[in-house]
DNA sequence: AATACGGGGGG
DNA sequence: CCCCCAGTATT
């Protein structure tokens, strides 16, 4: 086949090998540790995920630790890291090769894809890393190499741009080391071909690049971006028993955000309100049926702004202070051991009557 | 084809 | 403030 191709693939790896950073999966083919890296690394940064995957290789040596682990616990492994479904589905899927599949991983592209929380790029990255299958990985990194050096503009996030970019992922790619390939072109971008000021004056492309001919390397990649923010109000009930030994949490079961993980008991308001019309809710009434309450004390007057990618969330923390016994209480040493948003983690870790 | 899903970091 | 990050599942 074209000779550019095997010519672009040897410049990538070559490059690759003498810049690649040294990171625990590499040099590493055992499925469990690639899969574990590869969910922990889906929207993340490699700096943000790294710890993350230091804590789960040694809470979860193996496969079999991990589906063993209660949800609760990978969930308290995963806080912070977001897009929990991933945390729900790696469980899933650990209890799927241990229990159902006596340990073994599929060892085909087509067959890693029925896996929960596996997709085209997860499927591909342990198909070629682990099993050698030269099925090419098409991430953010890849987009922005391909759409640059090959000057595409179609759009990345379009049906079209999916379909064109994994196409030319998959004539490019090097069939005899298509894991080396991959992660040699992810590398690239994230080091090298960066989103903001690449430097194209020293890049082993310069030659070839389409996008560098046509000084249109800061429009590339091509995204149509749509996302509109919703706005939301979040009034957390934190109850706080007479002796300020216990607390009470709820688990959100929902879809949507935070599925499964706790909060304190929850009341959302369609605009920032005080504590009358919060008490004259029908939420706030069903609430105080079950719990005595004492003094409500606004620990906050101006809303702390959670923001997440598409969503803000204006939120006031209300003290209340219970009389009685707490229904289902939690104790307050026990607090730490809940899975938990960040937006909840930082009240407890800032809250006085919650240290130690 | 669009949308939902977290949180952090950089310019 | 904006964009992006080793994407996937659901609608």
């Amino acid at each position: 086949m074209p000779k550019i191709t095997t010519s672009f693939s040897n410049s990538l790896i070559f490059w690759y090998l003498q810049n690649k950073r040294d990171l625990p999966w590499r040099n590493e083919i055992q499925p469990y540790r690639i899969w574990l890296s590869e969910i922990i690394l889906q929207q993340t940064r490699v700096a943000q995920g790294l710890p993350y995957y230091s804590r789960f290789i040694k809470a979860f040596p193996t496969i079999f630790d991990l589906a063993n682990a209660t949800e609760e616990q990978v969930l308290k492994l995963w806080q912070g890291l977001g897009y929990y479904s991933r945390a729900r589905n790696l469980h899933i899927t650990a209890k799927e090769i241990a229990f159902q599949r006596d340990g073994k991983f599929p060892e085909t592209y087509k067959d890693l894809l029925t896996l929960k929380g596996v997709g085209d790029y997860t499927a591909s990255a342990i198909a070629s890393i682990c099993f050698n299958e030269p099925t090419a990985v098409v991430d953010g990194n890849v987009y922005r190499v391909l759409s640059r050096i090959f000057g595409i503009e179609t759009a990345i996030n379009s049906g079209k741009g999916i379909k064109e970019f994994k196409l030319l992922a998959q004539e490019l790619i090097d069939r005899d080391r298509p894991g080396t390939f991959n992660q040699a072109i992810m590398e690239f971008g994230a080091r090298f071909c960066v989103p903001q000021n690449p430097k194209c004056t020293e890049c082993i492309f310069a030659n070839q690049c389409e996008a560098l001919r046509q000084r249109k390397v800061n429009m590339l990649p091509v995204k149509i971006r749509k996302q509109k923010i919703k706005e939301r109000h979040f009034n957390y009930l934190v109850m706080i028993s007479e002796e300020e030994q216990a607390t009470l949490l709820k688990q959100r079961k929902d879809k949507g955000i935070w599925q499964n993980l706790y909060e304190f008991p929850l009341i959302e308001t369609a605009s920032e309100v005080s504590w009358n019309e919060i008490n004259d809710s029908e939420a706030f009434k069903n609430f105080s049926e079950v719990n005595k309450i004492e003094e409500v004390i606004l620990y906050n007057e101006k809303p702390v702004i959670h923001k997440l990618s598409h969503q803000h969330l204006y939120t006031k923390f209300w003290v209340i202070k219970s009389s009685a016994q707490i229904e289902k209480p939690v104790p307050i040493s026990e607090l730490r051991k809940y899975p938990v948003p960040v937006l909840i983690e930082n009240f407890i870790s800032e809250f006085s009557p919650f240290q130690n």
